[in-house]
DNA sequence: CCGGACAGTTGATCTGGATCAAATCGCAGG
DNA sequence: CCTGCGATTTGATCCAGATCAACTGTCCGG
């Protein structure tokens, strides 16, 4: 994947994890060899199903992980059930947050994926010994922040349409190749996800999509399958 | 300032920066004292007035903020005219995103306030340099994102009436000292910033306040004062 | 091949907040 | 004290998106 490749080739050597047999970048590119040899010792690679949470909400984890295939979902849920996604991450995101133990949201598969599973005391360690890892990881934060509030400027102000298709934008975005002109992907999120990434209902998502099938900005192949013939004329339902 | 103290003492030595006399915790608690006398030197203590712009969105900036007093917002607006308030900083809140020079939002003071201003490459070279700074900055960043996914809950899912209350309870959060069982605070925006921070209009805004004032849970003493005579009606309003 | 359970779509209606339109307030300047 | 202007409130109406209700796949187990 793209997104791989050139994050560990900025941050370093981009050497494989031993249990990954990969190179994962937020983690791996900024460790040394020896650093590397001891981390995969002690992390796993696991394959997880859609929909299996990996990290609970309002729970403590000995555990981080490092995305090595699929997307995950980062979720808020309130007392009353209504819930909001706050994020999507991808191959190589970090997922887990550095010296906390208590996290305010849950992290959950939202395709089938396989992540690396990291021993928590472990990698804190490596953090407090090499500024690489740290400001990688600090670089990510910084990443997901920026991407949090363009979400609230989708949120707080766009349309129904206007956030289908920032929707869209986004995964087509981190979508695998694509030729030059036009773009196919599989959605990774279900109607209610989207709907619970988007702050609407499923109906009005379904509708919407429908809407931009007939405008003739998207074709939809299947119920998973989009084809964005011209980007430009998606981004330009976005009006940003 | 309550925030700034605890702040300060947690990530080391309260001594102050030279040109603020002051301790202003983000950055000063983390440094030496030869990089304060330094920062001292170069670094300028500057009075702002309400509305005016601190960083601008899509320009270059050569230079960091720390917030000595007042309080901050972070705005996106898109080509259209809408805008969305992505966030609030409150002193000792540093502002200004390390090696990146291209800013996507702009800051603007909210309130009259006072802010350090620091040289951009001054400071770049002191984090390079210290694990401690660093370690600060990746903390206020982690916080921010915090934030910013609680806010994204609060614009995707919660009713004008929710988004009203939570933001009373954001500002009595970071307000002045307080009594036990009351709080009163100055409210730091605008009708529209309200409107601007919440997704919503300026006529929402202000209906949802008198219904808050209708109901007890607020008092509204002027236009920018406020009274919240018990904190847990108005936690209740917020439904989490 | 059938039935039942989801996931998604589509239609009809309702409603919370937006929009449009006046008041009113508050205050700086003359 | 009066005047004007921007900020806020309040009222009347509208409409985008929610809600409620069928209906249509599609897939899986028998």
């Amino acid at each position: 994947m793209d997104v791989a490749r050139s994050k560990v080739s900025e941050a370093g050597t981009p050497v494989a994890c031993r249990s990954c047999q990969a190179r994962h970048g937020v983690v791996c590119g900024a460790l040394s060899s020896s650093q590397l040899r001891e981390l995969g010792r002690h992390s796993l690679r696991r394959k997880v199903d859609a929909g299996s949470e990996i990290v609970a909400q309002a729970s403590e984890s000995s555990f981080y992980s490092n995305i090595m295939r699929g997307v995950v979902k980062l979720c808020k849920v309130m007392p009353d059930g209504r819930q909001q996604i706050v994020g999507l991450q991808f191959a190589p995101d970090f997922v887990g947050r550095p010296f906390v133990r208590e996290s305010t949201l849950s992290a959950e598969a939202a395709t089938d994926a396989e992540i690396c599973v990291v021993p928590r005391n472990l990698l804190d360690r490596m953090i407090s010994e090499t500024r690489e890892l740290q400001r990688s990881l600090h670089d990510q934060a910084l990443k997901e922040l920026d991407a949090a509030r363009e979400w609230m400027l989708t949120l707080g102000r766009r349309t129904a349409e206007e956030k289908v298709a920032s929707l869209l934008h986004l995964i087509a975005t981190h979508a695998e190749p694509q030729t030059a002109t036009s773009t196919a992907f599989d959605l990774p999120l279900s109607r209610a996800d989207i709907a619970d990434f988007l702050g609407l209902t499923i109906e009005t998502v379904s509708r919407q999509l429908t809407r931009l099938r007939k405008e003739g900005v998207i074709r939809i192949e299947n119920i998973r399958h989009i084809v964005v013939p011209g980007m430009d004329e998606l981004e330009k339902k976005i009006s940003a």
